[in-house]
DNA sequence: CGATATTTGATATGGTCCATAACAATTATC
DNA sequence: GATAATTGTTATGGACCATATCAAATATCG
């Protein structure tokens, strides 16, 4: 509980800083925050989150969800195991999820008949529907937003760099 | 639990995938996915928070915690609710955080004499110590990547890119 | 002034996500 | 054919995030 001489002369400046000048509440500084690759990489991916969940409000769809239907769409006849981990996402936390998606229709588990252990996994025609709806707000209400803020170019740049930190960092 | 007729197809078609050809096990592609930007921006964001913890092994500092000390140092004086607010950290999560750093001799709450219900936050001699220590690491072992990767322009490019979405999206 | 409302730090609590250990059924290996 | 490895699953605990609530202190306003 050491408390530094100068801190407490800096408790002691603050005394007079409401009534020094009784101007805006005095916005905090950043500082070397705002410079932080980690900081501003995180409050981004909240923002953009936000606004996904936003935009899928109506199919009710998180990000996780999704790119479990897109990932399924593009390979189909994959198991449990394979999915989850191209995705990050490890086998125990991956059941939850797919009895949500199995729940909902949009996703079924097909007992595999060469290694009857295994799940194959596919989309129900609902979840084909539902992903079909999926991209087209995704790309009309999410990803436009990107073209609009940065421009086309800067986006592709973006998106290309990101990918490089996700793979080589 | 309706499987369409087109997704029992992608089931049976999948029943000899294992024995037609036996070449490497077959990676997944990942199609749209690496084009969406919340699945990349995700990723990287944990891959950077990974590396950040890696290199701040020897100090015991979370991301968190230490943008916690550089705004405090930034802005000595400020209380709780500020420091919280500006984080995007709730009041109620930020008093286990400052329990912690308080408990390493890091940062200190002190009584305000103007308002007597908020706590002034400061930084300790050991805390500035640390936080110095902390700067340089993240500084050559940490931020030094980006610009390996990226460049020096690609990297200020993307910070500046992060913290538009991050403000305006 | 004094009653009421607001603010601050704190506690309790619940939800979600993430990680590990363990298990039964099945398959691979030797 | 005995042993090892894999698949999906359950149970469980930790980290992080959000809400409601509280006591103490302060602000507001009649």
């Amino acid at each position: 509980m050491t408390v530094s001489k100068s801190a407490e002369k800096s408790a002691e400046a603050t005394k007079g800083r409401k009534d020094a000048t009784d101007g805006p509440p005095e916005a905090l500084q950043l500082g070397e925050l705002s410079e932080q690759l980690g900081y501003v990489l995180k409050r981004a991916q909240l923002k953009v989150f936000e606004n996904f969940l936003r935009c899928m409000a109506s199919l009710q769809l998180t990000p996780a969800q999704f790119s479990v239907l897109l990932l399924v769409e593009k390979n189909p006849g994959r198991n449990q195991t394979e999915i989850a981990s191209t995705l990050g996402i490890l086998r125990p936390n991956f059941v939850a999820m797919l009895d949500n998606l199995e729940s909902r229709d949009l996703c079924a588990r097909i007992r595999s008949t060469n290694d009857r252990r295994s799940h194959i996994l596919v989309l129900t025609d609902k979840g084909k529907a539902v992903l079909t709806r999926a991209k087209k707000l995704v790309a009309t209400k999410h990803e436009s937003r990107l073209n609009e803020l940065l421009g086309s170019a800067n986006r592709a740049a973006l998106i290309e760099m990101l990918s490089k930190i996700a793979n080589e960092f």
